[in-house]
DNA sequence: TCTGCATTTCCTGTTT
DNA sequence: AAAACAGGAAATGCAG
């Protein structure tokens, strides 16, 4: 089932590490990758599996351990979703959580996850583990304690989807004229979620999943394996080698059976599009609004879009041709709907996600610019 | 393990 | 002619 209207939804640019550091605007998409940047101490490494030198001052971040995590000692996190933590909230829960699990919270290196709600709930179990490591604490008590702090986590997200799950079901059958009752009793429940009774799954005992799932590629290399398999690409000419050559079957190539590593929850490709058009790296770079008060957007850079969305997969063989199939589908339900006359120009169905947004295509209302200019006003 | 859904891939045909 | 569109078919991956 598609949540098409989650009572709080990642921007695009939410599920991304801080400030990677290459300039590449596609880079961003890369957090899903395995093998790819992660964050830790302040510093990118490449390996997940490895657990690298701090370039911080190993003495200065006990220190700084020592002197400032009750700094982090507040409460706000409790009344909130996980995506609404900032990073204070977060660094806030992480002691708690390691400490009411009888750990020392100076064994906690929580300056390495001062990151704000979105971006934790994205982190995967090595990640968090490699952001728990500290060349001061015991190796195999780190790992314990990242392990028990994603389970944890995963518990409490896992709540909160079933808490949105129950509250959707009632906005599904009109989101547009009961979006005003449904975000009220959005907002009761979101004050009232963690305030008590919260019981996360204590599953914190399971065995470590293994990581090494993470070190080969389950997707297929870019490159076919083998002529069979692509038979369509080839683009010799010669209609008998053609001929001998089998068609490659429809569907997806089949991956690696094993080496699967889970993925976090992905958008749907609605919710993915709304993402984008909600976010001003990309709206109106290679994806706009045509008519907001109808939903209509249109495709700048479709290929741009559907490279994005490639990348998000993990699928570097991902066209537009394919991105506008899977869009297709969504007009069945009514979630997407096509605009025959004009070309690359779509439409959110009553069913689609919700698009409600203050500034449709990031224009600067006159009176914004005109403050801007003002030197002191 | 099974099932259903959301894709992914390829394809043929049509429209712009 | 090329690009975009439409939708069938078959396959995968994931979640329940």
């Amino acid at each position: 089932m598609i949540d098409y209207a989650r009572p709080y939804e990642m921007n695009m640019c939410d599920l991304y590490p801080p400030t990677p550091p290459t300039s590449a605007r596609l880079d961003d998409f890369q957090v899903f990758k395995k093998g790819n940047a992660s964050y830790i101490y302040g510093n990118y490494y490449n390996n997940y599996d490895v657990y690298p030198e701090p370039e911080m001052d190993t003495t200065a971040n006990v220190y700084h351990n020592l002197v400032s995590s009750r700094e982090y000692r507040h409460e706000d996190w409790k009344s909130k979703v996980i995506v609404d933590w900032t990073d204070d909230d977060t660094v806030s829960w992480l002691i708690e959580c390691a400490v009411s699990q009888g750990f020392c919270e100076y064994d906690v290196p929580f300056y390495n996850f001062k990151v704000c709600g979105v971006e934790l709930s994205n982190m995967r179990r090595e990640e968090v583990i490699q952001r728990m490591a500290h060349p001061n604490v015991d190796l195999n008590l780190s790992k314990k304690i990242g392990e028990i702090v994603y389970d944890k986590l995963q518990a409490r997200l896992s709540e909160e989807i079933h808490r949105q799950t129950s509250v959707f079901r009632y906005a599904e059958s009109d989101p547009y004229t009961q979006q005003e009752t449904v975000q009220s009793v959005l907002d009761l429940d979101k004050h009232r979620l963690y305030t008590s009774d919260y019981k996360p799954n204590d599953s914190s005992l399971l065995p470590a999943s293994d990581s090494s799932d993470d070190a080969e590629d389950v997707f297929r290399t870019s490159a076919p394996a083998s002529p069979f398999s692509y038979g369509s690409d080839s683009k010799s000419g010669d209609e008998e080698e053609k001929r001998k050559i089998p068609k490659r079957l429809p569907g997806r190539p089949k991956g690696s059976g094993k080496n699967r590593f889970k993925r976090p929850r992905s958008v749907s490709v609605p919710e993915f599009l709304r993402n984008l058009l909600f976010d001003e790296r990309y709206c109106p770079s290679i994806i706009k609004w045509e008519d907001y008060s109808q939903g209509k957007f249109r495709f700048v850079k479709p290929d741009e879009v559907a490279k994005l969305w490639g990348q998000m997969k993990q699928n570097d063989n991902m066209t537009f041709e394919k991105f506008s199939r899977a869009m297709r589908y969504h007009y069945r339900q009514n979630v997407l709907v096509s605009v025959p006359t004009a070309r690359l120009v779509y439409q959110f169905g009553h069913k689609g996600p919700d698009f409600k947004t203050q500034n449709p295509n990031f224009v600067k209302v006159k009176s914004e610019m005109d403050l801007q200019d003002m030197p002191y006003s």
